[in-house]
DNA sequence: ATGTGC
């Protein structure tokens, strides 16, 4: 696959084979051979081909080979174009959420950092297939959180209604019904309400350690020094049966509407089908319960805090920054146009004045977070008008430059714990961590400063790890 | 990512 420098950090994927549209590529020289490495743009490619794409494809600068669309990619499509279950991914709406407290970090000594962690383990399950403990999260609650999201669970007590307008989409997308999705995805989802899984989800507490801007920063309530907690978590088995449920039902579709699947993790359906129709009602059922997911977390990790520093001196406002998706599908209007765009791995990234953004992030554009690799520093950046050119998207993280086994391998434990600088974690064997190790990831600062230094981002915040749980598998 | 498998 032949990439053709456009400007500094940007690259075009010329129109070539069963292309409709190009592709646009961001990578700097540190990040350019790494791209080649895979089959990320013959996958950005492929995606390129499907009917009623709409130009360019856009790779972004973390991105790898992932299930059909590359992680790191976004595909817009017109009203006649398709909805593809692999270009949102496996765990529909993967996101983060940043919460920023009162508390002064320095003021935190390690011990402290070790019992919020513990205390914030017992509280939230960890770890893959982990169940919620019952603490009344019931299958009424399950139903309600996936048409209406978190509103529903702030009604119930869990969680602030300032909250609600710091949610991408106000936590809620439109169009979910239950109705479309399996029995099997609705069992396992059911009983993991509230629960963090494993991989690359974690909870993590940092400190803001540097301001770029800081009339933005002021906006979104961060202030150097302050102890912030981002939990990174999608709709676990939910999204997941959800994904693996409609790949097979929209391959076949494929089929009967005559569309040509370059790859069967590409499989999709004209969106104004019934199957099209019912991935996306389906879809929308996992994003709110994402959302819903953080939610709770959020309230425990509330909890925990008070567990653990509410008889000190410190001031327990806990506050939402803000709770973004990088693994979804919704209707946005682009140049006039309403496309659905599909993003994975990436996230939207909507500059000041943009009436997408939440009213009381409309001057600043919405706080975008992007968190760096276990060990590693974590960034918030907003949107620029530029970025309208990739459809108002930015990364969503580091990318992997390891595949899980090629770090268990290749790895050694001087080489992790040199890595990890001093943050906590919440493991005794490091060997558990290790496919999630820094060293199997890209340089966060370098992915980051790719979209800042060319204007499509606007750096306002880095953060600092210092104390993470990691789901243990 | 994931009760990690068609």
């Amino acid at each position: 696959m032949k990439l053709v420098r456009s400007g500094e950090n940007r690259y075009r994927l010329k129109r070539q084979g069963k292309m409709l549209v190009e592709g646009l590529v961001y990578a700097n020289d540190y990040l350019l051979p790494l791209i080649a490495t895979d089959k990320s743009l013959q996958q950005l490619a492929d995606a390129a081909g499907l009917p009623g794409v709409v130009g360019p494809v856009c790779g972004m600068p973390d991105m790898h080979e992932g299930f059909g669309l590359p992680i790191g990619g976004v595909m817009a499509c017109a009203p006649d174009g398709v909805i593809s279950a692999g270009a949102v991914g496996m765990d529909i709406n993967c996101g983060v959420r940043l919460l920023v407290t009162e508390v002064p970090a320095d003021e935190l000594d390690p011990p402290i950092l070790r019992k919020l962690i513990n205390r914030i383990e017992r509280y939230v399950p960890t770890g893959v297939g982990r169940k919620g403990r019952n603490r009344g999260i019931t299958r009424d609650i399950f139903e309600e959180a996936v048409h209406i999201g978190p509103l529903g669970l702030v009604k119930r007590g869990y969680g602030l209604p300032a909250d609600l307008n710091k949610i991408e989409e106000g936590g809620c997308l439109p169009g979910a019904d239950l109705g479309a999705v399996s029995s099997r995805a609705c069992e396992r989802g059911a009983v993991q309400l509230g629960t963090l899984g494993g991989g690359n989800h974690f909870i993590e507490l940092q400190v803001i350690s540097e301001l770029y801007d800081r009339q933005t920063a002021d906006a979104f309530g961060l202030c150097p020094g302050a102890l912030t907690v981002m939990v990174h978590t999608g709709s676990r088995g939910f999204g997941h049966q959800i994904c693996v449920d409609y790949s097979k039902i929209l391959l076949a579709a494929a089929g009967e509407y005559g569309i040509e699947v370059p790859d069967r993790g590409l499989a999709c359906a004209p969106i104004d089908s019934q199957e099209g129709k019912n991935y996306y009602a389906a879809m929308a059922c996992a994003v709110n319960y994402a959302f819903a997911n953080r939610h709770l977390i959020t309230h425990e990790i509330r909890k925990a805090f008070v567990d653990v520093l509410g008889k000190g001196r410190y001031n327990l406002g806990i506050n939402l920054v803000y709770d973004i998706a990088h693994n979804i599908a919704k209707w946005e209007e682009h140049g006039g146009q309403r496309l659905l765009i599909h993003r994975k791995g990436a996230t939207r990234a909507l500059p000041s004045g943009h009436m997408g953004n939440p009213s009381i992030y409309r001057h600043t554009g919405h706080p975008v977070l992007i968190p760096g690799s276990m060990g590693t520093a974590s960034y918030v950046v907003t949107g620029m008008e530029k970025a309208a050119e990739s459809f108002f998207s930015a990364n969503h993280g580091a990318g992997r430059v390891l595949s899980r086994t090629a770090a268990k391998k290749e790895i050694s434990k001087e080489q992790f714990e040199l890595s990890m600088s001093g943050t906590l974690y919440n493991t005794r064997n490091y060997r558990e961590l290790l496919d999630e190790a820094p060293g199997a990831y890209k340089d966060i600062d370098q992915v980051v400063e790719t979209l800042a230094a060319i204007d499509l981002t606007c750096k306002v915040a880095k953060l600092e790890p210092l104390a993470v749980i990691k789901g243990k598998d």
